[in-house]
DNA sequence: ACTTTGGGCAACCGAATGGTTGCGTGTGAG
DNA sequence: CTCACACGCAACCATTCGGTTGCCCAAAGT
């Protein structure tokens, strides 16, 4: 299994409301400047800026200055590998049942 | 798309080592008692409720007092929802790609 | 009956989090 | 050129988090 100590910052990352919203609205919209995602949220922009390099350094997200904005996009890969993750928690708590049942049987 | 708040509280609770980590361990194992899951962990078992108490209200894992010993195990519901959420988030995604492309075709 | 063993409760602690304000800076629009 | 706009940086603040220690309780083992 994948190191446990990478996979928790990804879910840390996602693991504040703020974050999440802006990961949806960064997941429809493509790329986003700080200010414009800063609008709606009844937040300061720097709380906003606060986020995204936090999940930049989680490797979520990722922001590319374009003249005097900066712009902000998904990295679906960390979401990938949050998937993966799950997907293997899952497996092998069905594997886990499923020799339960087998042994339960014998 | 489901609540943020919820789906934050699931994340957050998955977005720590050692929580992960238990949450590895009872997804192999099934069942197991408090003392047993701080057995490896070079932390007391104080520590180890906690994060135990912290997943449950997450809705993540639940537990049951059996005899004097209290067993505890994964609740996979929450596991799966967190998966859709991200299975949403690739979708959503995907389709703003899609509709970039055929933007910029047209 | 006495002692171990598994666990709960509460206080305490340092460090990290989530957020704000204030100020400085480069870039682009008019 | 000038000014407004988008942003960065740093300090500061209250709250939460992750963890420990100490004490106590009840269930089992001997």
């Amino acid at each position: 299994m994948r190191e446990a100590r990478d996979s928790a910052a990804i879910f840390a990352a996602l693991g504040d409301e703020t974050r999440l919203r802006l990961v949806a609205r960064l997941s429809g919209a493509g790329a986003l400047s700080i200010t414009s995602l800063t609008t709606g949220t009844r937040m300061t922009r720097q709380a906003i800026t606060k986020h995204l390099h936090m999940m930049q350094s989680a490797g979520l997200v990722r922001g590319t200055r374009h003249g005097r904005a900066c712009l902000w996009q998904l990295d679906q890969r960390r979401i990938r590998e949050a998937r993966q993750y799950l997907d293997a928690i899952s497996k092998q708590w069905d594997d886990a049942l499923g020799r339960l049942r087998k042994f339960v049987e014998e």
